[in-house]
DNA sequence: TGACAATATTTGTTATAACGGATATTTTTG
DNA sequence: CAAAAATATCCGTTATAACAAATATTGTCA
């Protein structure tokens, strides 16, 4: 015997295909993660500092930290501490805008750039090693699928 | 004119799509765990106490730390931690096993089911909230490829 | 000008993940 | 039985994310 459901409402069959999405993306997200994270030990990278130097990578003029901030969804004092410690080792640097002087830019310096080329190879690998077998059709797919999930949701 | 991938081996095309499948999948279950994280902090639940909490649901006589430790990847002594925390709060109960007296096994206690299925509604509502609108047959896709994606991983 | 808003910083706290090393306790095995 | 392996624990360390509160500094606006 099937068991109920036990909430009398029924529309839904049980196990929610929502949740089941959001699991096995996670599950997957976690596994093919570790081995980048590998990488990123190696060079003494946090992801989150790896994250911040891809993101200003992107953007060479700089970006002022608070842009930085909320395109990641934290908090300016601790992206502060984030980008000292990004600055001790000369991967970005800072400087007040003149325009605003308020606004704080950082940049990515040539170091930081040098680090990231240096890892491009490797990362870029790891995800091929693990994602190839999926074939062209169905990354695309894949693709697809999770921009239209994340475009309804922000 | 297209861009070249300046490797001469020239078989896949520049941006690869492996790596654009993984940044997507990481924005995406970053956004999406957000949510949850919130419903978590409601609790003063981490997301690995929350993890091993539904593990352990899962199988109710109970599972060894090291088993626990081998499905999150996680060292034993920071299991033998995050578990010390989970007992303090009577969410789990550990007991030592008769037949090899080596193990520990560690179980879900009622309030920790209570705990958990107190949560179940909201978090389940989250997630359709965020993924309902790609409606079951994409759903049904995502899920499969990402099955298929880590398959071949591990 | 003076009140307020915006930006970044400093400081402090807490919880935890991650790592290394050492120590029982028990089982297995030679 | 003695040595080795398996299991979990204890202890200590470090880095960091996350949060709170206070403090410049600068810009805006009435």
């Amino acid at each position: 015997m099937k068991r109920s459901t036990h909430t009398g409402t029924g529309t839904r069959p049980a196990p929610c295909l929502e949740e089941s999405a959001f699991l096995e993306m996670s599950r997957t997200t976690d596994l093919l993660s570790r081995r980048v994270s590998l990488l990123l030990k190696t060079e003494e990278l946090s992801s989150t500092q790896y994250n911040v130097l891809r993101i200003l990578r992107g953007v060479p003029e700089g970006l002022p930290c608070g842009e930085i901030g909320s395109r990641m969804i934290t908090r300016d004092p601790d992206i502060t501490r984030l980008l000292d410690r990004l600055e001790k080792r000369s991967l970005i640097s800072r400087c007040r805008e003149t325009k605003d002087r308020r606004m704080v830019m950082a940049r990515i310096t040539p170091e930081g750039l040098q680090l990231l080329s240096q890892m491009d190879e490797p990362v870029r690998e790891a995800h091929r090693a693990q994602l190839g077998h999926l074939g062209r059709e169905r990354l695309k797919a894949l693709i697809e699928l999770l921009q239209v999930a994340r475009s309804h949701v922000g």
